[in-house]
This record gives structure tokens, sequence and C-alpha cells, in this order.
RNA sequence: AGGCGGUUAACUCAGUGGUUAGAGUGCUGGCCUUACAAGCCGGAAGUCGGAGGUUCGAAUCCUCUACCGCCUACCA
């Protein structure tokens, strides 16, 4: 067997890759009964490309679902993607631009037209991309949100909703982007922090009495319609009821008062414009005030602005405040830092203004969704995002549905031309079913969110009664940032839970955000952008992966530097030369196919790895059950990097080329079967490298990635019970070793000169262990031989000395070294398990702390002593199985 | 204004009551030992943000506090 020196992943990847997808093996068998895992993709944006947040979300995915194929489960993954809506309108709005054109002078037809082309051209990049990094998604099934059935099943739910009255159409003050045109949801919204100035303005009353009235928005006075003030405020108790005169239009309003007025803030008395913010629309609504457009949908002002109308909302900011303060409206100007409402695609500043929408009623839908949380139907992981999602789902308001987009599900919504009935229907109407006359369609899209929240179901063909919607509904585990928690994991529950009676998933994860290496978030203004395809065109998808899969953990931010995934490549290339090794070192007869029961008694190492595996694995598969990818890739690292490479091949080495044919034989089993069963342990997290090495494994049959995973030990492979004898025993070797390998080094005693330590020891059992293994040690110390003796006097340290052994090592360069061979691994932990032990017992035996404790907590201790108990029992067995070979 | 995170080695982070607090990178001394020099062996490096408390025992639980960050929010 010759190998490459190192993992080849530019030239193997895609190649792997390749033959994985042609064999068809991301698509679950049909006919399948046994229990099933599933997961949607949150479908990334159609003309988007993978960045960070991707890689991460498809990588934490990716190894579940291969841990769960490995696991025999029934296993899917849905891919797709999104239209995503406004996002991908204004990068073709771009691109025209660069050709001179507007969407307007091209007409709605063709700028659709325009935009499938687009994502016929830039469409597959995103999915191709997917692939470099390993995703197996049954490709054969993948979604676009856009796509002939995903658009049935909006309309069928549209207009459910609507006949159900949870879908209306009604004028309420929205929050429109000037420069997007079009209406956002309150959750589009951002904010951010603005440096702006408080102007305080004096309104007159008829009589020409002052009120001093405190806004940051001096422009949108000519949408007032009141000024309000709080009804116990005794400076204003005289205003109340009179009428003031809008400065500089000398329009009259009404002086009223309303509890919401904060008596502290600004002078107490505020301005009323209930056309363009929310609190006043509410406060308008309490004292049935009219609303008064002042500024369109431009962001100009309005002919209500009399002389002003026409000026752009910032223009007019500036003229109006001239203008008050030459006239003597303007008492002063105060430096005001606020947050403004932007928006979150372009961040021009929100304009509030009352317009006709498309709603939906969320209170009653929410309350499902809370419902499932609360009763565990569903779990979010970590549990700490539930109370942020109950938060927002308890004060959650109406969703303004409608977008005036081209891009995206028309709302099935026409209005008859004659006598103005409102149509939704599952069919396109042709003519008013009341009085026959000519119907138009709503020009409205809907928003992008509303068909992404039906994806759980809408990709498993519903509403048709598909099979995979009776098999695979409720999907298994949603992975997904936190990021979108409100955005799209709320409205998938609400969606879910009214549509398909049933929630979505069960389990949902919320995993970190990646950010730069100093915590700032990516970004292209920033120039911090790592690109994904660079990292692994550098280093390979094996040991992103890995990189994103040990960072991982509970924590909101994923700090991302290069440095780290340097490292983890030669972590790729540790596991590769541990299989050469292997694999060049198990001569013309191992085979995996060979089941024959090896002859004799296995070596204490073999004994050991095989030991050691049947923990790791149940670690790996408890780890992974619980979504701690940080700590399985851990476990991972650890055990391949400190067990089996640097003791478990080192200390097989002298079987290996020693002339035992019959030990030979029985290492070299052991060692096929280990390099199995590792490589199919680390397969979730870095497929690539395992499959390869998986092809080359004598006796290897099909992919690596439809195996089973290691434990469990039901299915008869290598992984089977621990053994504690050879575990405490190798323990035991190792001190040895490194208390040599210390004295030497403290000596600078250089490898090549080899040395004859003498180990004393005081415990035969340990006597004889040297006697029988020391020789494996030998080449790791760079010793001639290992002279175990007695000492003549044993030293009594202290009560304790029957239970740890003291030993001295000699080096022969002079000087008498005195040893830190302390003890054995098994005698430490046997003296802190009998310790806790008594701790614990002593604990239940506390009154007071059976009486004051939970129940659960008391009953906890006792499996804690139940299980302490056990493992001390484990432990005297090795202990006597020690002794039974001295 | 509320809510939620973070603060542990030079850097980036693990570690949710129990031996002497760990890892990667970096640093350092010695090794080209026939898988890997992208390696091996040895080592240095931390008053676990601060103060109090609970406990036999606290990085871990409680209270207060400082700084950093995020999310929600109708103070003009």
């Amino acid at each position: 067997m010759t190998m490459e020196k190192n993992f080849n992943h530019a030239l193997l990847e895609k190649r792997i890759y390749e033959k994985w997808e042609k064999e068809g093996l991301f698509t679950p068998a049909p006919g399948q009964t046994g229990p099933t895992f599933v997961i949607v993709i949150p479908p990334p944006n159609v003309t988007g490309n993978l960045h960070m947040g991707h890689a991460l979300d498809n990588t934490l995915q990716d190894i579940l679902i291969r841990y769960h194929r490995l696991k025999g489960d029934d296993t899917l993954w849905v891919p797709g993607t999104d239209h995503a809506g406004i996002a991908t309108q204004a990068v073709v709005e771009r691109a025209l631009k660069e050709e001179g054109l507007q969407r307007e002078e091209l007409g709605r037809e063709e700028f659709v037209r325009r935009i499938w082309r687009w994502k016929e051209e830039y469409g597959g990049n995103i999915v191709r991309q997917l692939r470099r990094l390993g995703a197996s998604c049954d490709w054969s099934r993948e979604r676009f949100t856009l796509d002939e059935g995903l658009s049935k099943a909006v309309r069928e739910v549209f207009v459910r909703l609507y006949e159900e009255g949870l879908i209306y159409q009604g004028d309420y003050l929205i929050n429109w982007c000037p420069r997007c045109q079009t209406a956002i949801a309150d959750i589009e919204v951002e904010r951010e922090d603005r440096q702006d100035s408080l102007y305080y303005i004096r309104y007159k009353s008829l009589e020409g009495e002052p009120i001093v009235v405190a806004t940051t928005r001096p422009e949108t006075m000519f949408g007032d319609v009141a000024v309000a003030v709080n009804p116990t405020d005794p400076r204003f108790t005289d205003f109340v009821g009179r009428t003031v005169k809008i400065p500089l239009i000398d329009r009259p309003i009404p002086v009223i008062a309303d509890d919401y007025v904060d008596v502290e803030y600004g002078t107490g008395a505020l301005k009323i414009t209930p056309g363009h913010d929310p609190n006043d629309f509410l406060i308008g609504q309490r004292h049935q005030l009219a609303v008064v457009k002042a500024i369109n949908e431009a962001g100009a002002l309005t002919n209500e602005a009399g002389p002003y109308a026409g000026l752009d909302r910032d223009k007019a900011r500036k003229v109006v405040v001239s203008d008050l303060e030459e006239k003597g409206f303007l008492v002063k100007i105060e430096p005001l830092k606020h947050a403004v409402g932007v928006c979150y695609r372009c961040r021009s500043v929100i304009e509030p203004l009352v317009s006709r929408q498309w709603f939906v009623k969320t209170t009653p839908l929410a309350e499902k969704a809370i419902e499932a949380v609360k009763d565990g139907r569903t779990t979010i992981f970590p549990s700490q995002w539930e109370k942020t999602y109950f938060d927002w789902l308890l004060n959650i308001r109406d969703w303004c549905v409608s977008r005036q987009l081209w891009w995206g599900h028309r709302i099935p919504a026409w209005y008859c031309q004659k006598c103005g009935k409102v149509i939704v229907s599952r069919e396109d109407p042709t003519s008013c079913p009341d009085c026959q006359g000519p119907v138009e369609r709503d020009p409205d899209v809907l928003d992008t969110w509303f068909s992404s929240g039906l994806w759980p179901f809408s990709t498993l063909g519903w509403p048709d009664k598909t099979a995979d919607l009776a098999r695979y509904y409720p999907t298994t585990v949603l992975v997904t940032g936190f990021d979108i928690l409100f955005f799209w994991v709320a409205r998938m529950m609400m969606m879910g839970l009214k549509v398909m009676g049933e929630v979505p998933f069960k389990t949902v994860v919320l995993h970190p955000l990646v950010r730069d290496e100093s915590g700032q978030k990516m970004s292209k203004s920033k120039g911090n952008v790592i690109d994904p395809l660079s990292v692994i065109d550098l280093y390979g998808a094996d040991a992103f992966r890995f990189t994103l899969a040990s960072q991982a953990g509970q924590s909101r931010d994923l700090k991302l530097s290069s440095n780290r995934v340097a490292g983890y490549a030669k972590f790729i290339n540790k596991i590769w030369n541990a299989a050469r090794f292997a694999l060049s070192n198990l001569g013309e007869d191992t085979s995996l196919q060979d089941s024959s029961e090896p002859q004799g008694a296995l070596s204490l190492p073999d004994r050991w790895i095989k030991s050691r595996l049947a923990q790791v694995a149940q670690e790996c598969r408890e780890r992974l059950d619980s979504f701690a990818f940080d700590r399985y890739a851990d476990t991972i690292y650890h055990f391949v990097w400190d067990e089996y490479c640097d003791w478990y091949l080192e200390l097989i080495k002298p079987i290996l080329f020693g002339a035992d044919e019959k030990a030979i034989r029985l290492t070299r089993k052991t060692l096929l079967n280990s390099l199995a069963d590792v490589i199919k342990l680390a397969h979730p997290v870095i497929p690539f490298v395992t499959e390869e090495l998986w092809s080359l494994i004598p006796g290897s049959q099909g992919f690596l990635m439809t195996q089973n995973y290691p434990g469990e030990s039901t299915t008869g492979e290598t992984v089977g019970d621990a053994d504690p004898a050879a575990e405490s025993q190798i323990g035991f070797l190792m001190d040895v070793a490194r208390a040599v390998r210390s004295t030497r080094a403290d000596f600078s005693v250089p490898l090549g000169a080899k040395v004859s330590p003498l180990v004393k020891t005081n415990d035969p059992v340990l006597l004889s262990l040297l006697d029988s293994y020391g020789p494996l040690l030998l080449r790791l110390i760079g010793a001639a031989s290992l002279n175990p003796v007695a000492p003549k006097a044993p030293k009594p340290r202290d009560a304790a000395a029957t239970v740890f052994s003291w030993g001295e090592v000699w080096l022969p360069l002079g000087g008498h070294i005195d040893l830190a061979l302390e003890t054995t691994r098994l005698t430490k932990e046997a003296a802190t398990l009998e310790s806790d032990l008594g701790k614990a017992k002593v604990k239940l035996a506390n009154p007071d702390y059976i009486a004051k404790a939970p129940s659960e907590v008391v009953e906890e201790t006792r499996e804690k002593v139940a299980l302490m108990t056990a493992k001390i029992e484990a432990v005297a067995r090795a202990l006597a199985a020690l002794k039974e070979m001295a």
C-alpha cells in the first residue's frame, strides 16, 4: 500500500462528493420503517453566495444528518433556496441600473422574467457551494420558495387564513421605506442610534397664548391634528379643549388630554401626528382624530404642507426650522441622541404612514406557538432562548404581509372594478361573482417570510397528501442562527401549527453567529469578510468543518480565525498519517472481511484501545445527541491525537515489528478494526478524508457514509465493553514512561543515548506488570532495558501508604533522581471515588439535607451514590485482575 | 427603559459544586526515533473582572458591582 504523505483535499474532496451524489446516497431508501431523522435547510437566498453563516449552519446540519444516517435512521435533509423578494429584486434592479434601465420601463412582466433569468444564471451558485462544503442534502428533493408546488401552498394558506378571518386588509400605520418603495413589517425595521435635535416649537392658541411642544420631526407638523397634554398636568389644565394653530400654516387643531403624555419629558406637551407616528396613531384613534397625510410615499411633503408641498422630508426639516426661527416660533434646539427606525435592507429612515395593506392576525397563532414550546412538543436549544421566544410572541403585533414589489408570490386578491367587491380565491376569477363586472388583481406580493414560514411542510408536498408529508412531517431538528428566531422560526411554528395542526419540528437548535477574530460582524464595508470557499481551497472542507464544529458551543459569537483552521488542518494530516501507518503495517491477509475469531489473548495495548474506543463511541453519541458539537469535536481530536496516535500506535510498534507471528496477526486485526472505528466516529465532522481512508481499508465495502456508527455494541462490531483492568495497567505504564521522559529531559539526555532506568516500587503487582510490559515502553523512553526492582524497605509516608506506591528511577548518568511516580491511575481513581462516595453518603445521612432538598435532588444523590459504588466495584475488579496477573 | 449574553494563559476559547482549572495558536528547551518536522518528547505561562455570601469544598450557586456586547421597546 502506498499512500501520499498527506490528504490531497483539492483533488479528492470533489471526486468523493461526486461519487456520493452519483450513487444516490443522500436520498433515503424508500420503504424504510424505522425512526426518521429529518431536517429542512434554512433556504439561502437563491442569488446569494455561501458566507460564513451558511458554512456553519450547514456544517452542523450535515454533522447531524451524517450521524443519524450512520445510526441507521431514515434520514432526510431537504435542501432548497428562497426567492428572497426584496433582496433579489434589489440585486436585479441594480444590475438594470447599470444598463441605464429602470424596472418601470420594462414593465412588470418583463422585469419578473429578467429576475427568473437572473435566478437561472446565478441560482446555482449557492447549491454548488454547499456541495463543496460536503452537505449531504437530498438534491432530488430540492425546492425553491417560488416553484409551482410552493406557490400552490402559499395560495392555499392565504385563502384559508382569509376565509377564517386571520388575514385581513386594512388602513393602518405601516412602516414605509421611501427608497424601496414598499411597506415592511415591524420586525424588518432596525434601530440605529442617531445624533439628532429636539426642537421646541411654540404653538399659539386662538387667543394668542403660547404652548410649547417638543419634537424631533418638525417637518411632520403639517400632519398635526392635535396637541396633547397629560390630564393631570396642572400647567395645562386651562389649555385642554381649546384650539391652537399650527405655525406657518395656521391650521386650527384642538388641545386634548391623554395619559400617554409624559409630564417629565420635553415640555409636557406633545404634538399629535397620527399619519406619521405610531404612538400618535394610537392616540388619534382613542380620540377619533382624523389622519392627515403630510408626507407621501416618495418621502416628500404633500399639499397639506401648503407652501412646503413637494419638498423632500430632509430638506423640508431645514426649511421649516429656519422659517420657524425667522417667524419667532422656534424656542430652542437641544441635541438629542435617539434611535430611529431604518429599513433593514437599505438603511433609509423609515417613514411611518397610513396605507392599505394586508395583515395576518397573529395573536391566535402566537398563542398556539407559545403553548407548543411550553408543553415541550418543541424544545428550543439552548433553552435560554425560550424566554426570548415567549416574550416576542406575547407582545406580537399583526404582521403586515403585503409588499409593493414585483418579485414574489402575488397576493390572490381581486377587486371588482364595478361593485368594488374583494375576491380572494384559489382559482383566478375572470369576473365578479356578484355583478359580473371586470376584476383586477391586487398588484402586491407577499412578504418573503410568508412562504418560508410554510417551508417545513410545503417542501414535503403540502397541500397534496404526499407520502413524504406523511412520513417526514413533523421534521426532527431545525438548525439555524438565533438572529432569525423571530423572522423565521416563530413564523414556522405559527404556520405549522395552524396549517398542519402539528409542530413543524421537535427541536430548534440555535447556533452562534460567525464573527471575525476580534468579534466584529463580518461585513463588506469593514473589509473583514472571510470567504468560506477560499478557506476550503486552502485547507480543505474537512479542516474547515472541524474548526466550525469545534467552536459551535452555546455562546453567541463564533470568532473565526484562519489560524485555527490551519491548526485543525494539521489534525486532518495527523489522522491521515495514522491511517497511513496502520495500512502499511497490515501485512497481506488482514482484512475487515476476515470475521474469524482471533486465536489467543489480545495484547494489553489492543485491549486498552478497544476499551477506550467503546467509551469514546459512547461519548461521541452523547455529545451529538445533545448538540454539543464543540465537545464532540474535542472528543475526537484528543482521542485520535493523544491516545490513538501518541500511545496506541507507539505501543504496538514493538509487537508489529517483533517476531511473534501470532501476536502480530492479532494486533494487526485490532489495528485495522480500531482504525475503521476511528474514521466512523469522525466521519460526521470530517466526511471527506474519512471516506477516502475507508476506500483504502482492505476489505471495506461500499461507502463509509452508509456504515454503522460505533457504539451501543449491539451489532457485534469491534466496539465492545470497557476494560478497566487494561486501562489502569496502561495508565501505570504511561506514568512510568512520563516519569522517565521527564527525568531524561531534565538531564538533557538525547534519545539516541540509551539508558537503563531502574524502577523501584514496593507493589508486587506493579513489579510484575513492568516485568511483562516494560519492553513495550523501551522505544518510547529510549531505554535499552527497564529494570523493575523492589526496594529493600518500603517507604511508608503516611496512613495511605498501603494505597500509594512509591518508586524511584535511576539514570546511569550519575545522580539519583527522586521519582515522580507517585501513584497509579487506578489507585488515584479509587481514592477519589471513595472520598466522593463518602461525602455523598454523608449528605444522604444528613437529616437536614433529606428534609430540605427537593425529592428529585435527593434522588439524584442516591443515583450518584449507586453509580459511584458501581465504579468502585469496577476498580476493585481491575485491581483483582492485576493481582491475578502477578 | 426592560431582557439576555460575555469577562478564565500572550491571543481565541472549553470547562454549570469535587484530585494540582484545560485546549488550539503562540512562546520555550531537546529530538530528522523507519505514519506524520504540518511531527515527537519535555517545559513556562492564569490572584478564573471586582466585592460579599451559601457550602466541608466555588471558575461553577446566590447578592451587589464594573466594563463590553446583543436583542426587544410607542418617551416625543
